[in-house]
DNA sequence: TGACATCTACCTACTAGATGGTAGACACTT
DNA sequence: AAGTGTCTACCATCTAGTAGGTAGATGTCA
């Protein structure tokens, strides 16, 4: 594991990218928010390049733990559970971290660029695999295929995430486009 | 109209903002592209923050116009017109102006987020229409509503542009998360 | 018609402040 | 003594924006 400070600044340099994108924060912001010398942080992150890289790799590791404690829950369920993730975030006007990177994707090194692919791989795999499950069971009914589904889902998610932040109250803006649609889809019957 | 320079500024300006995002483009980019001096362009445009305000204004009425166009086309071929705008920009990748700038809200100033707010219900609000006039028709059913499935199928195709960007063939990535659904969705029968 | 004044669209040269990043000193712990 | 983590002080470069000037077009009036 990470030292303290190490973790800090992780932290604060994640709240600052989800919210406001990688070009628009700098070194002397997150010193001033951990209450350390700029220089400090580059000796514990030598770039900002490096720095945004771990940022990733961190956030792909706790979305897989994420999903992982998802999977036990009942099978009906665990999509809410999925949209309940993207939602979160919203509260502290903040949007997925890869999304945002997204945007900014034509500005990041390609080391950073390469792990943002992985995330959404990742993502989507375990999704097809989930909807896969309900689809063997009955629970519901993929149109035209999981895999499909599974990649509309995930953009219908990251895009109302994205135009929700631009609203006043961000939360309730999510909520009314994304769990109603879920609810007509993926409910038994 | 405008003059010329300063129509040459917004389109160059507008594929930047598009392609990398308000905070990482520069007059001095500009500047370059178009082959004037960077005070030069102040002389045009005082302010970024009132460069991009313009440059939204100009997509709003772009946006009304291309749907407009749309509108005159055969019902059953409206929603994958629809979906073709979101795709074109892909080919450069280049995401929707309005989506770029949802991710770098935070750092707008009021009036360029009132702005982009403004083109989201406008769009919303036409699809809602086209939705209806479908379910009217018989030639399709919302679930649950036609508002819900309107602002669903924008964030869909928002999302879906935005992760698009992040693989290697985008065009193509696009439209395997997006015309199978909307085939699935809204097909005659 | 000619003289003057204003306007347009650009220029060079500059500013203050921010940016990512570095060098080297200084404690503090082991 | 060596290593760790922080500091001050600095650097070159970039940032949006300003000041002031200029060539040429356009208008205005005797």
């Amino acid at each position: 594991m990470e030292n303290k400070t190490a973790q800090r600044i992780l932290t604060v340099a994640q709240d600052m990218v989800r919210h406001r994108g990688y070009s628009a924060f700098s070194y002397a912001d997150i010193s001033k928010q951990v209450g350390i010398r700029k220089a400090s942080i580059h000796y514990h992150f030598p770039s900002k390049d490096e720095l945004v890289k771990e940022l990733v790799k961190h956030y792909r590791i706790r979305m897989v733990k994420a999903c992982d404690r998802i999977a036990q829950s009942p099978l009906d369920q665990q999509i809410i559970q999925f949209a309940n993730l993207y939602r979160e975030g919203l509260e502290d006007h903040q949007i997925c971290l890869c999304a945002m990177l997204a945007a900014d994707f034509a500005v990041l090194p390609k080391s950073v660029q390469a792990e943002i692919q992985g995330f959404f791989n990742e993502t989507e795999t375990w999704l097809i695999h989930l909807l896969n499950q309900g689809q063997d069971t009955g629970l519901w009914h993929c149109q035209p295929s999981a895999e499909q589904e599974a990649k509309g889902l995930i953009a219908m998610l990251q895009g109302a995430q994205l135009l929700a932040r631009s609203s006043i109250d961000s939360t309730a803006t999510f909520e009314q486009m994304v769990y109603p649609l879920l609810a007509a889809k993926f409910s038994k019957g």
